[in-house]
DNA sequence: GGGCGTTTTTAAAGCGCTTTGAATTTTAGC
DNA sequence: GCTAAAATTCAAAGCGCTTTAAAAACGCCC
């Protein structure tokens, strides 16, 4: 069923039947009602092709999705992911994952947003200096970062303020007497990660504690055993430290294993800190002990991206709008950190 | 740059510039390079609708995402994914994550087929008798189903063993000299999960050992929780349950707690067995004690499927194929699995 | 060098929609 | 009842590619 034969069917125009369809003014009310009913009778569904070769348009969204950075691993990946399908859905949007290689020329990445496959696009985890997305952002195809990158050069972003939450965090455990607290960091060539990183020496920093790099490990890949195996191997030095804040809830299971494999009592002996995604799998509330976090669901994360991305999309030939968005992490203390035991 | 502005500055007719950039025979190997060096030169990409809607063919594989069932908060669902994605990406195609709702009108369904927006189709987590899968598979458009229904037309699917993989594992448990074997199993509206407990129903019955439904838990929602609370409160019947039969890594993690927390050690007093769908952050040889584990990749599963499909698709016009494969599920035996104790 | 079969190239007709600019009908004003 | 303005409707062009059917060029032979 086509535009064509249904305006023949109606004895109407393909103009009248188009416009009819798509809310257009310029048709009568009698007119459009008529064409709504006969479209949903015949079942008439406009070919999509057809419609963005006219228009430009696609109603798809574009996530980035570096093959050798293996994101879709990364379990708080797909709880991105789904708050993004979960905001196209009822956009009535679909979601296409375009897969690159990582470094696959400039010219890949700009051809990806002008070869009209996709409206807009998302670009995740961007590295410090990333000039994929300098030259995506730049340009005036829409797009938004999650996360944010070193340049200076205006884009969109949306990102948790990782440095405040992690000073948070620090914080707290230097007011629980606390002073040699390991930090079990992700990909330090990820700014998520640096910030982070930041945000803990700042925090010993404003308590004058001096900062040991032996007590920082950054772990590319969330892998519980990286949990575990970061931990133990701060937990064999001396003096021991008594606290750890960890990047994900899944190192929180590796450096539970450690802590109590070294005859530790988590809580009780060694404090420690998780940043929680929201995971829903894995609830810091249930974990025992629970587990005191820096929360920040990135399930919403996606969901906001994509309804930012959305609005610069019907903005396009609009005034150019700049997006920058930074969350501030809720520290939720549970019974994973007490004062350190004499 | 369109195909027309590169004839008119080639002085060739678009026809044959077409030809030449896709590979038909009927142009001069002469011409061809000629037309390729001046594509590549200026740099010529072709519009991805107008060829869409010339070709009926898109490049983009659908993934069907109900949005209630909330797949990607599944663990393993990502790990999918990311096969799916590998295999699209050497075969330069993309993947459209289509969101739906679970019960939108059948004719929700068909229309996805028939709308072009994709060129095949992947129904992954089908219900049992899911009349979903059963129009679409039964359309002659390509389609293949993670899983099976408990449907009896045709159509093309990939699943692993589940049954003979539970059964393996439950036969290793009663070898052990294990009686009371609990069984923590996922949702069991979905096939997958009615396969494993009829693999583990049935190795108790070749060793007439009385099936008890105390003894089975099944949950929906793969989450540490769950298996905390099956496995707890199954630990709580007397006489005690001495090994566990868990349907996923993730539940594991809740079991191991559980078993702990009734100050029982995992091995030693109660043998677990876990599915393992090879998440890589949560290595199933890393856990204390290791895991014994019925194990298949998800990603892999992801991979070929992928494959099937683009072939359906390429042969699309040619002899209907019918693909149907079964994989068999390795049992790996490490330490968490042991003779049960007096 | 004309004739014939191949090889190579071309013009033009779609694919199914949107949208411009013009034509037609309706309404309102006097 | 007539006219100008407003409200509707329409025909046709265009989006950028593929593909069919026809034309042109080429090579070979006698």
């Amino acid at each position: 069923m086509s535009l064509k034969a249904l305006s023949q069917r109606l004895g109407l125009s393909q103009t009248t039947i188009s416009r009819a369809l798509n809310g257009y003014p310029e048709v009568s009310e009698k007119t459009r009602l008529r064409v709504q009913e006969a479209a949903r009778e015949l079942n008439y569904r406009p070919n999509p092709h057809a419609k963005s070769l006219a228009t430009g348009r696609t109603g798809h969204v574009g996530l980035i999705l570096p093959m050798e950075q293996n994101l879709l691993a990364e379990p708080a990946f797909s709880e991105f992911l789904a708050g993004i399908a979960q905001y196209l859905h009822q956009a009535h949007m679909d979601l296409t994952i375009l897969p690159v290689d990582y470094d696959a020329e400039l010219a890949a990445y700009e051809h990806l947003a002008h070869s009209g496959r996709v409206d807009g696009i998302i670009i995740s985890s961007p590295l410090l200096k990333d000039e994929r997305v300098a030259r995506l952002a730049q340009s005036d195809f829409p797009c938004v970062v999650h996360g944010r990158t070193l340049c200076d050069y205006p884009y969109n972003f949306y990102d948790i303020d990782n440095k405040s939450a992690f000073f948070k965090a620090t914080h707290l455990l230097l007011d629980l007497g606390h002073e040699r607290i390991g930090l079990v960091n992700g990909d330090e060539r990820l700014t998520f990660a640096l910030d982070r990183h930041a945000g803990y020496e700042e925090a010993l920093k404003a308590r004058h504690i001096p900062y040991d790099p032996l007590l920082v490990h950054a772990q590319s890949g969330m892998r519980e055993e990286s949990g575990f195996i970061a931990v133990s191997q701060m937990l064999m030095q001396r003096p021991r430290p008594t606290a750890f804040v960890v990047t994900s809830i899944i190192h929180a299971l590796g450096a539970l294993r450690a802590i109590r494999q070294h005859g530790l009592e988590p809580g009780r002996d060694v404090s420690l800190i998780a940043h929680d995604d929201g995971l829903p799998y894995l609830a810091a509330d249930k974990f025992d002990p629970p587990l005191t976090t820096t929360h920040s669901p990135i399930r919403t994360a996606g969901y906001d991206i994509a309804q930012i991305l959305h609005h610069e999309i019907e903005q396009k030939s609009k005034a150019k709008t700049l997006t920058q968005r930074v969350l501030e992490v809720d520290l939720v203390i549970r019974g994973s950190t007490r004062p350190r035991r004499q």
